[in-house]
DNA sequence: CTAGTTAGTCTAATAAATAGACTGAGTCGA
DNA sequence: TCGACTCAGTCTATTTATTAGACTAACTAG
């Protein structure tokens, strides 16, 4: 993994991974669809260094994740919102939290909850099949090369085949 | 966010990033999850320098997503496997894989399927409520502090109010 | 004895993150 | 018009993390 060269990866968790994969920008995101959009708030909230902040919102813009909306004028004031492409990361936040929420949380429970709008509930999203409603997990589910890939060493980092 | 206190850290986010926040982690996850074992074969999927291997599989078993084991005895080796905590990581890497192949793929495609092995589909798996059925996404759930916790002000970072 | 395997460690150089002061363009109140 | 305040950053010097690549350890196989 060459991270000057990410642009020519296939693997879609390298591509992914060189967005989100640091410190601060889950961080970020999950203030964002927290209702968060301008410096300060972001900065106050999670005691980030202001250096570090711009830099990370200024790639996140770069990235199509975030957008700079202008909010004010005398002088200009950009805030952060959330494009399509970032809202679509609510899936990922949200798994996370579910982990979280399972390992981390104390007696109390979960200090965020999530309200379903649809049917009110406060659920923990869950993960399924489009085609049969079941569930989706680590143990049902195999990851396989595309038919056009005729062979495993086609593919840079694909499945390792064990006693088959 | 004070790192070195994060375990006095409420944020589910804030937890999880500690473990999951970095360049490397989600690739070396992406691997446990595709079948690789051992140093080496990370070693050389990843590209990744031995120095950072060893210290982000390190990280990784203190914090209980992999442990170490056993596999040869003169001299004796260890292979990297997925604890419990660390196999229901599963739906993150998977809706980081539906982000990625959403956003980065080509015109071939995702270069990785993923059967779902009970009605044999290749999917992309969706996030679902489990009391109604109904999807999940950014637009139709609402973050709530949990009825304890009285105030906003309660909650470091709980939601931020809008035009309400 | 030599080469090969595997899982690391060591070292020096480079890159990134950090704390905290500072800047700029404005508003507001007295 | 002065002084204090707001907000979105930038600047600098220091600390921390990452990196490439050589090296070590404990064996096996020929």
């Amino acid at each position: 993994m060459k991270w000057d060269e990410i642009n020519n990866e296939q693997c879609s968790v390298a591509r992914s991974s060189a967005v989100l994969g640091d410190r601060w920008t889950l961080l970020i995101l999950s203030d964002c669809f927290l209702g968060v959009r301008n410096f300060a708030e972001f900065q106050e909230r999670l005691e980030i260094p202001r250096t570090t902040l711009a830099n990370r919102l200024q790639k996140l813009e770069q990235h199509d994740v975030l957008y700079r909306k202008l909010y004010q004028t005398n002088p200009d004031r950009y805030e952060y919102r959330l494009t399509n492409k970032g809202s679509d990361l609510y899936p990922v936040l949200s798994t996370i939290l579910n982990w979280g929420d399972k390992y981390y949380s104390d007696s109390a429970g979960p200090p965020i909850l999530r309200e379903h709008m649809p049917c009110g509930h406060d659920i923990q999203p869950v993960l399924k099949c489009p085609e049969c409603e079941e569930g989706v997990h680590a143990h049902n589910i195999r990851a396989r090369i595309r038919p056009q890939d005729k062979t495993l060493s086609d593919v840079k980092r694909g499945p390792v085949l064990r006693r088959g």
